[in-house]
RNA sequence: GCCGGCGUGGCGAAAUGGCAGACGCAAGGGACUUAAAAUCCCUUAUUCCGAAAGGAGUGUGCGGGUUCGAGUCCCGCCGCCGGCACCA
């Protein structure tokens, strides 16, 4: 292939065309205050989730979606809309600065040169982006704006009465410190020695560092954190507004992890302490034979007797040194030690032991738990292994065996005032008791936990902090944007000290004061990026009034961004993250949008062709680049499109962008022939003539087809459409020019090189892409007559040709007069008949 | 274990409950050509009957059900992919 002639000459046309809109300005968007900004038109704002500059270059999985997002700009310009459309760089992260270490060379030079690169492919593969809208998040113009946003939150508190973050000054409590958005905690965090980093529990998998693969310790340290879990409810309620698919906000509801329960406080026996638990089911207080406290609990030391102390620090010992991973496997296993101590039910006075273990964790609820082992498979399994009794409480409604555990709802049993109530009932009944006692209420707990906003490295955003005499405090707005130092050495510290702590001239803010030495994780300059670009060049704000109302608010919607495309890995966490922070800017009256994301699709992932996921250890990479070269970026776009459903899973097949450049070239045939020279001319079968019936039928068709599918994000079956309508025309000597001006503009947002490029030698007016969309003609779409099928019992017998407008009766009777269907109903009694006009008839016959 | 998604030709895939396999790939045959490539045309789910025209049957992971009619809806399984994983 590679040696062949080209079939149609796209390595001329292509990069010429891409100059061209670049040069002319073509796809800028004209913002609020501009001279050529039309108020009058709608908006669309669509959004790509912008890429990682990575030294490997752009990937045929990012063209997937950039190509979808890309018809979709297209498509509605075509249709009168204003169209947002903007790409940027998200280059701060591990790997520039893992990659500087090794080289020598500053992240600041390494990720400039792969955004050049990036930007290089993306316009070589015509994309409508506005460039005069990029942004980097390492550029201090835009991370000043990171920084600021970053103020509001440590400005700001979650005032519960109002659910709302306000202004810290509206905190009227005596330390303000303790209810900032943004807040310092000593923390058990996840410390990687080889990376030299604290890492998120997102970025640990299994024990091990999400990049890289090391193993990971948990190590007490002062950390950045973000009261993300204030919003916990909110960003569960906000789900339901947006148009997000179902499984991406179960993904979200379930890690929001909102369940229902009671705090129930335990009296411990001979002891002037309490403990208190959290429980989902109140109802089976009375089940509860035995207390766990998670070997981390604060009271563990207190409450064990002398005799168990020596098993109880035994078994804290073992846990402790468990890494995370360790933990996970040994789960298998239920382990835990007596303290010796027991606790007293508040519900009965009965003494039940209190054990620690380690399937109770110190981080979620009380790091304490009632055990009901007839009604919790975990407790279930504890209390089997070291023989504590089991109490039914519950029986199941549809009551069958009670030899092992039943974690369902039924109706309660051996529960004093509590016997014969259904669950729900019996739950409302014990926790208002509690109440009532001051032994409990009823209560909400997350699984969320807050964020954990500190990295120990050099290439991101560092704090606008300083400290002064042990204390935090805010620079100030007019200090930002405070830059990292320019440093020869960003090597980690090998200890948990940031690298910017070596930067001795820089750390000095004052004679008593320090900067803080931790910088922001790679989310933070992603949370925000959506509203730059509504305003990208900005300098008094991070986004403008106007620009916000406008790309962000015209819809009334909820969401800002009107379709926001990209990968299922950001399911949860930019996707919350983003979320948590517009709605702290929304609260503080900075942007007027409750979220941000009206509608998300996610892309399947593009495997390689062996069915693989692309890896370049497998060697089975395509890239962009070199389908570009062979096949040129119309036969990419297209193929990528018409490979399968946009969010479906599909291998890569070089054989299948062979059948789309077929197309492409069939196209160009359609209006281009070669002279005896071997040049490209005008075909001498174009004539202004009109369409004949069927082709018309055709091309009204196609037009209503695509416009739909394009709608559906169904761009492989437009793509189809566009096949058989050119097919149509392939043979149609003379060819009427009509059937270009109708293809073209269709096809432009799929293919818009080739789209523009036979537009301007057919001599159109003006550019395809600029060209208003097609509009079908209902009317040309009827069939005077339609072939329906006759069955006989649900097989196909007959076929009839008849016409569009025959009313049912008058099908009947044709149906019925048949020979093919008399023969197949001899002997046999009709008993229904069965007519869909336009589809079939149905004799049921016995 | 729990929660999602998906199972259709040799392959990628189509199909408001209404003729399964549009469109593309691959394969086979033909036209054009000195020849090849490219291009254009035809065939192509499968089994059986027939010399042929044509005809009959079976087919959407498996087993049931609803319906005149199910790839599509319902119930129960199996397989693959993704997420969560002691969250009390």
């Amino acid at each position: 292939m590679s040696t062949q002639r080209k079939q149609y000459p796209f390595t001329e046309f292509e990069p010429r065309w891409q100059q061209h809109w670049l040069e002319a300005g073509a796809f800028r968007a004209a913002n609020p205050g501009d001279a050529d900004f039309d108020a009058s038109k709608p908006k669309y704002y669509i959004l790509d989730m912008f890429p990682y500059p990575s030294g490997d270059g752009l990937h045929v999985g990012h063209v997937e979606g950039y190509t979808a997002t890309d018809i979709l700009a297209r498509f509605h310009r075509m249709q009168g809309f204003n169209v947002l459309h903007p790409m940027g760089w998200d280059a701060f992260g591990l790997p520039a600065e893992q990659y500087a270490i090794k080289t020598g060379q500053h992240p600041r030079v390494t990720t400039a040169r792969n955004i050049d690169n990036f930007r290089r492919q993306l316009q070589a593969v015509g994309f409508s982006y506005d460039w005069d809208r990029e942004v980097s998040t390492t550029d201090p113009a835009y991370f000043r704006w990171t920084q600021w946003i970053f103020l509001q939150l440590y400005n700001a508190w979650f005032n519960p009465a109002t659910c709302k973050a306000e202004p810290i000054s509206t905190y009227t409590g005596t330390e303000p410190d303790s209810v900032r958005l943004a807040y310092v905690a000593e923390m058990p965090v996840n410390w990687c020695p080889q990376l030299g980093t604290v890492l998120a529990n997102e970025e640990v998998v299994d024990g091990k560092s999400e990049v890289g693969g090391f193993p990971v310790e948990r190590r007490p340290l002062r950390q950045w954190m973000l009261r993300i879990t204030a919003f916990a409810e909110r960003l569960l309620d906000g789900l339901d507004g947006l148009d997000w698919p179902e499984g991406i906000k179960l993904l979200q509801r379930n890690w929001i992890g909102r369940s229902k329960g009671a705090l129930v406080k335990f009296q411990i026996a001979n002891a002037p302490c309490d403990v208190e638990v959290f429980t989902t089911r109140p109802d089976t207080l009375f089940g509860a034979t035995y207390m766990i406290l998670a070997p981390e609990h604060p009271l563990v030391a207190t409450i064990t007797t002398p005799e168990q102390i020596e098993a109880v620090e035994k078994y804290k010992a073992s846990v402790a040194s468990k890494s995370d991973l360790d933990r996970t496997e040994l789960n298998k296993e239920k382990s835990g030690v007596f303290t010796g101590a027991f606790a007293i039910n508040p519900v009965n006075g009965e003494k039940i032991p209190v054990w620690i273990a380690d399937y109770v964790l110190m981080g979620y609820g009380t790091g304490a738990i009632m055990a009901v082992p007839a009604h919790d498979e975990r407790d279930f399994e504890f209390a089997t292994k070291f023989q504590l009794p089991i109490r039914e409480v519950v029986r199941d409604n549809s009551a069958n065996d009670t030899s092992s555990c039943f974690a369902g709802e039924g109706v309660a049993v051996n529960s004093g005032f509590l016997d014969g109530l259904q669950t729900a009932e019996a739950k409302q009944k014990i926790t208002a008791w509690l109440e009532e006692k001051a032994l409990g209420r009823g209560t909400v707990n997350y699984k969320l936990r807050d964020w954990l906003f500190s990295r120990q490295r050099y290439w991101g955003e560092p704090f606008p902090i300083v400290w002064e005499d042990g204390n935090h405090r805010a620079l100030t707005q007019d200090e930002l944007p405070v830059i990292q130092p320019d440093m020869e050495d960003f090597k980690p510290t090998g200890t948990p000290e940031p690298p910017l702590s070596k930067a001795l001239e820089w750390l000095k803010y004052s004679d008593s004061a320090q900067r803080e030495t931790n910088t922001m994780p790679q989310w933070a300059g992603s949370c925000w990026y959506y509203l730059r670009f509504c305003d990208a060049t900005n300098s008094d704000r991070f986004i403008g009034k106007e620009a916000d109302e406008y790309w962000m608010a015209r819809n009334a919607k909820p969401g800002g961004v009107d379709l926001y495309v990209g990968g299922t890995e950001h399911a949860v966490l930019h996707l919350l993250y983003a979320r948590f922070w517009h709605k702290v800017l929304h609260d503080l009256g900075h942007v007027a949008t409750p979220e941000p994301f009206q509608r998300l699709v996610n892309q399947g992932m593009i495997l390689g062709p062996d069915g693989q996921k692309m890896s370049k250890s497998r060697g089975n990479v395509i890239t962009p680049d070199s389908v570009i070269s062979e096949y040129g970026a119309d036969s990419l776009r297209l193929y990528e499109m018409f490979m399968g459903p946009l969010e479906q899973m599909k291998p890569w097949s070089m054989k299948g962008v062979e059948g789309v450049y077929r197309f492409l070239a069939r196209v160009w045939r359609l209006a281009m022939q070669e002279n005896q020279e071997g040049e490209w001319i005008l075909s001498s079968d174009l004539a202004e003539i009109p369409l004949n019936s069927q082709q018309l039928r055709i091309a009204h068709a196609t037009i209503k087809k695509v416009t739909s599918d394009i709608r559906l994000l169904a761009f492989n079956t437009a793509i189809s459409q566009m096949m058989v309508l050119t097919n149509e025309f392939v043979n149609a000597k003379p060819r009427p020019l009509e059937a270009l001006r109708i293809l073209l503009p269709l096809l432009s947002p799929f293919a818009p090189h080739l789209a523009e490029e036979l537009w301007s030698r057919l001599g159109f007016a003006g550019l395809a892409s600029k060209q208003p969309w097609p509009v079908h003609d209902e009317s040309l779409l009827v069939e005077n007559e339609v072939e329906l099928a006759v069955q006989v019992n649900g097989k196909v017998r007959e076929r009839l040709v008849i016409s569009k407008v025959a009313t049912k009766e008058e099908i009947e009777i044709a149906a019925l007069a048949s020979a093919k269907i008399q023969e197949a109903t001899a002997g046999q009694t009709i008993v229904k008949v069965v007519v869909v006009p336009g589809k079939l008839v149905n004799i049921v016959a016995k």
